[in-house]
DNA sequence: TGCAAATTTCATTTTTTTTTGAAATGTTTG
DNA sequence: CAAACATTTCAAAAAAAAATGAAATTTGCA
């Protein structure tokens, strides 16, 4: 029998479509993550894109993006060649590797944006307390993110 | 002539349009504030189409997001019955009002969320450690993420 | 090695989001 | 108070993002 519990997994789904979707990730990453969150037995690829009636290619875009955030891995299955995932839940790992891949590659950027501005100043503006001040500013923002946002993840000792 | 720094704004424009889209903010609500950053003068939504290009629709939607974010705040100024804008630019304050306003409230629902998902478990279920653990979890996350997230901002003495 | 199954890739289509522009509404002052 | 300007709203257009599906590639087994 093994009835699958649908409604907890449709709540599950509708959860984690909600919290990806804050995270900027498509739709259909957060429903794979929802639907292995409480399946207790790996699926396979093609078991994951008819549960949830999407394409397989979706499906495996999905599963790329949730591979490389370390949100799933893969299993061996004796005797069946597919690959087969489960939900990784060790939310802090996850939380960690988003910001790492997603966030601070921008910050990295502004760091520079930063420095084409300092150097964009003119002499009179060298001297304009406006323009150092929100200059300052933008560095202290940066300077604070890029120190903050990676000590975050450690944070939530879930 | 008061020669506005035309490579200044544009870097401005350029990191402010990349720091809101990571805050899922459209284009024109990071170039609005991007250009009121580095201006000394409040300037008139018309002024601001104008110099961005952008559509007096466009203008007035993202001032109304940027104004409930407090990202941003309106000026008299004498002799014109025209709003003018200034960038508000406690980061600190800014920050926290995203989160109250576009964090929390997916928070407060998650937290129902996973109340439907007990009521959900069969007798079995209620038995079976897989499933206890993992709505554990998902409380775990809600619960410390309505304790951090408020916080977060605070930390930020920028 | 060669074949069949599984997966990835990517051009096209679909869906969603954002912007536009014009009409409706609101506001100030002559 | 009315007309001139300013702002908001919202249906339609444009742009951006995501999903599809089929061809190309990879994988592992006979």
């Amino acid at each position: 029998m093994s009835s699958t519990n649908q409604k907890l997994e449709l709540e599950s789904i509708d959860f984690f479509v909600r919290l990806m979707g804050i995270l900027g990730m498509p739709r259909s990453v957060g429903e794979i993550y929802g639907l292995l969150y409480f399946s207790e037995k790996p699926l396979s690829m093609n078991n994951i894109s008819s549960r949830l009636e999407i394409s397989i290619g979706s499906a495996s875009q999905g599963l790329k993006t949730l591979k490389s955030l370390k949100a799933v891995r893969s299993t061996y299955i004796a005797g069946d060649r597919r690959d087969h995932y489960l939900a990784e839940t060790e939310f802090r790992r996850l939380f960690s590797n988003f910001i790492k891949d997603e966030i601070m590659p921008h910050l990295e950027s502004a760091k520079d944006r930063i420095s084409r501005m300092e150097s964009s100043l003119s002499k009179d503006e060298q001297k304009d307390d406006f323009f150092l001040i929100r200059l300052e500013k933008l560095k202290k923002l940066t300077k604070t993110g890029s120190r903050l946002l990676p000590t975050l993840a450690g944070l939530l000792k879930l």
